[in-house]
DNA sequence: TTAAAATACTACTTAATGGTAGTATTTGCA
DNA sequence: TGCAAATACTACCATTAAGTAGTATTTTAA
């Protein structure tokens, strides 16, 4: 499993976030601590806040927060928002076409290796892993 | 789980040159059958002779065969020839120095997913999907 | 009402992957 | 020995993801 980089840095503002449980953070105080450049920062932020799993505001006394509660939002949540969900669920060989019934031949191998990869990403929230004692961000 | 494109047709090639079990495979028959651009199969098809999976025979009456038995070659085997499979081993969120010892906030959640991928990879000879009851090649 | 401090937008640059074109080399047999 | 039929090599082009730069807009408080 790969994720795209953006993802990963999705992943780990978000979770740095709900760790610190503020009200409101600043891009300016989420680049010093998580040493991402200005401009890419904002943007993603951006992003994620035109699909509603942040909400920004604008102006003096502006920033960003979470626009529900972090038990509500999942990893597969910040992934579909970022790259898209879809392609980590298709066919391992690329088919498009490819089902129980029509199945490639790696079809029955991948199958619960694919389920296990969706539960993982669909039920861990992010309140779940900024419950963990970790000391990266 | 997304492979590179580049991975499902190698894998898509030689499980097709398992199932059939042929001496010898030009070049042409499996760009005939398998539908991929000619320059991009043979480059491909380089690739994997040069690592070993396959050996290749230039001059008139050339092809590529298995170097061995496809029992004892691995998913895992043709991922890391073409794309390395280091990076589906890694931290999910990145982190370079990831461990039990010094985990990310995800690790714990991530672990036990990320084995069953390596076992699936690791443990998927060619042999056994080309056994398989698939249409598509 | 204006200046300061924040985010948003548009457009570009760079790096990696995917894909193509043309030429060179190898091999075997008439 | 030279031609036909195969793979190998080198170099380029296209697309996507990653990252950067500069400008515009929004908001609030003095």
């Amino acid at each position: 499993m790969k994720l795209s980089k953006t993802s990963e840095y999705a992943i780990r503002i978000l979770s740095y976030m709900a760790k610190e449980n503020n009200e409101l953070f600043s891009a300016k105080q989420l680049i010093e601590k998580l040493g991402v450049s200005d401009k890419y920062l904002r943007k993603l932020m951006t992003l994620l806040s035109k699909v509603q799993l942040i909400n920004s505001k604008q102006g003096r006394y502006g920033g960003y927060c979470f626009s529900k509660n972090t038990k509500d939002i999942y990893i597969s949540d910040i992934i579909n928002a970022v790259e898209g969900m879809d392609k980590y669920l298709g066919c391992i060989l690329g088919f498009d076409d490819c089902s129980d019934e029509n199945p490639c031949s790696m079809h029955e191998v991948w199958v619960e290796t694919r389920e296990k990869l969706l539960k993982t990403f669909s039920e861990t929230s992010l309140y779940e892993i900024s419950q963990k004692n970790s000391l990266k961000i």
